[in-house]
DNA sequence: TCGGTAACGGAAACCGGTGTCACGTACAAG
DNA sequence: CTTGTACGTGACACCGGTTTCCGTTACCGA
């Protein structure tokens, strides 16, 4: 009359005739175990499909075994990259991945997010950009006591907690890309202020038009928010320009999309007339007409190395000062981009 | 040298000098307590910022706040869409999500399903299409007994389980939308099969042409795998049909996207020699050119009332017998459908 | 023979909450 | 003045693991 719900330990113990302190010794791999124990113990474990209580097991050892991914990220592809890259590195642990959106703009969200992780106090916390870029959010996790990595477009903090995509270099060879096709009126769509990743970008962009010897004209920068509907106010303001921009960098590929709308709008052919380059490689930028050339850095890579740093071996804190984690981007090479019209 | 970590229950008892009990039933919010009494403890618990362990309450409630999501889905905007539908009433209560993507085709998907619920018994489990039209997985949760729901396109299951959409129907309204705009040639790009979407699609499809007296013609349904280069090869197949068809109705918005491409790289303008119709609302439908006549199925407000369904009431299990639930979905008239050309 | 160590058992405490039940106390009914 | 009873509360066991602190046995080398 006792064995209706699962099994515990105390029916392993019984079952393999050992007490469960041994069998709490096989769950956690305890080295001095005598190989034929182990052996007998995971046969029962199998045949009665035990699996330990997680909840029981995070109170006794005072830790979980939660990733929390905290975002507040409008682009859909990536956060799922994400998710899919962490994923795959959890699936073979006992780690489980809890998600929390939140709401930037919120004048609550720190809030939020302290009350969230005090009470799951999740043993690791991957920060999306754009609030990965937040220092008080990094700085809460610190406080709280959880490990936290942090993805962002450049190194801006310890690198022990970072996973980065060096931006501005790959903005630099999109650019360069355009100048060895011919171009020389190179507008940028940025994105929104405040942003690091559309600093970096910007700043690459920048470099890459100085060290061509062209200079930064301001008014060859439109500044849109990531969106859409931004890239189109922006493209017409920069489609305005007399003489005309030949090509046009896009911070992100949405913007680029919207570029691209109100090309075609105004008769345009692309690459004919004017050359894109957007900026993700999210599946729209494969999917626009023309396909879109654009900068791929990689999303499931990156979180693969953050899930590692999430759950790897309990830093001896001093042990090494970390290697910095940069990812490298590659820039794909689609049919937005031709010869400048002479 | 005992505060060191998180306040317990057993500090604020103490603090406010009643037992750990008394705590508990004011954090439960038991009815027979002392309105003084629960005042003094929540002061104290609100000065010393004391946040119940939720393991530990999992252990001693045999029970947790877990709702997992479990999805198979290639389409990203959807996902995340739902996770936001979920999380907006997940925010309010205590419950947290879990996201758990598989890998369809898998062999041994099931049974990773499997080892998944049964190490976290989620309180509540929901599911995705494609995969939510597995029954074995419904049964798998019945059986672990976890709560769950399944989001559909039409209720093929105890509605008690279903948030469905009623994509035939949404179908038959797009199909009389470019009726009514004049086509009659109108193919369509079908969804691959054993895909329960497809299917009621693709039953829309003919029960609108039927109606219409136009019958079904094998050779005017191209299919697909959702996927945008199949979208790509079905639309060539279709306008090499002579006489070319007028309009495409496609089971998703990527492959219509794909469909799309091919018009355009066959020279022929949308709307102008071709109409397009596209399924889903993804963020590409609006952002294609032209942008895409679609249609929109309410994904958010179906999350959340899956979520007010896994975390409602402790269904008295015979109470009502659970309306069905079915969301209705709406046509959304952008610029990809014109009139036919004599 | 002795000491040391590896492999395991047993009892009890603990992690941080919740359920059960019994114990006051106040107040109305008999 | 009892007795009943509803309310407010606390003591204690319990959820399912882990840890600590011995203790036992067997084996091995000196």
């Amino acid at each position: 009359m006792k064995k209706t719900g699962q099994p515990t330990i105390n029916d392993v113990a019984r079952l393999s005739g050992v007490s469960k302190k041994t069998v709490s010794r096989v769950i956690n791999q305890s080295p001095l175990l005598n190989q034929e124990t182990r052996e007998k113990v995971q046969a029962v474990i199998a045949e009665l499909g035990y699996i330990p209580n997680p909840q029981a097991r995070a109170l006794a050892l005072r830790r979980n075994f939660l990733i929390a991914l905290i975002h507040d990220n409008p682009n859909a592809q990536m956060v799922l990259r994400v998710q899919q890259g962490l994923l795959e590195v959890l699936r073979d642990t006992e780690f489980e991945l809890l998600v929390h959106p939140v709401d930037r703009g919120a004048p609550d969200m720190r809030d939020e997010i302290r009350r969230f992780l005090e009470r799951q106090r999740p043993y690791g916390v991957m920060l999306l950009p754009p609030i990965s870029e937040n220092d008080a959010l990094a700085a809460l996790c610190e406080q709280i006591g959880c490990r936290y990595v942090r993805m962002g477009s450049a190194a801006f903090d310890d690198p022990a907690h970072m996973v980065s995509s060096n931006d501005r270099e790959a903005v630099r060879g999109a650019i360069e890309h355009l100048l060895a096709a011919g171009h020389r009126r190179i507008c940028m769509i940025a994105g929104p202020h405040g942003f690091r990743s559309a600093f970096e970008r910007q700043q690459g962009y920048e470099e890459a038009m100085e060290a061509a010897g062209l200079g930064v004209q301001r008014t060859w920068i439109a500044q849109g928010d990531y969106r859409f509907e931004s890239g189109m106010r922006a493209a017409e303001r920069l489609l305005d320009l007399s003489p005309r921009p030949t090509a046009i960098f896009s911070s992100n590929d949405e913007m680029a999309a919207g570029a691209l709308h109100i090309a075609r709008q105004r008769g345009l052919d692309v690459p004919e007339d004017l050359s894109i380059v957007g900026f993700d490689d999210t599946s729209i930028a494969s999917h626009l007409w023309p396909p879109l050339t654009t900068v791929r850095w990689p999303i499931a890579t990156m979180a693969r190395a953050a899930a590692l740093k999430l759950i790897g071996e309990e830093e001896d804190d001093d042990a090494e000062p970390a290697e910095p984690t940069m990812f490298v981007s590659t820039l794909i090479r689609r049919a937005s981009v031709g010869k400048p019209q002479p």
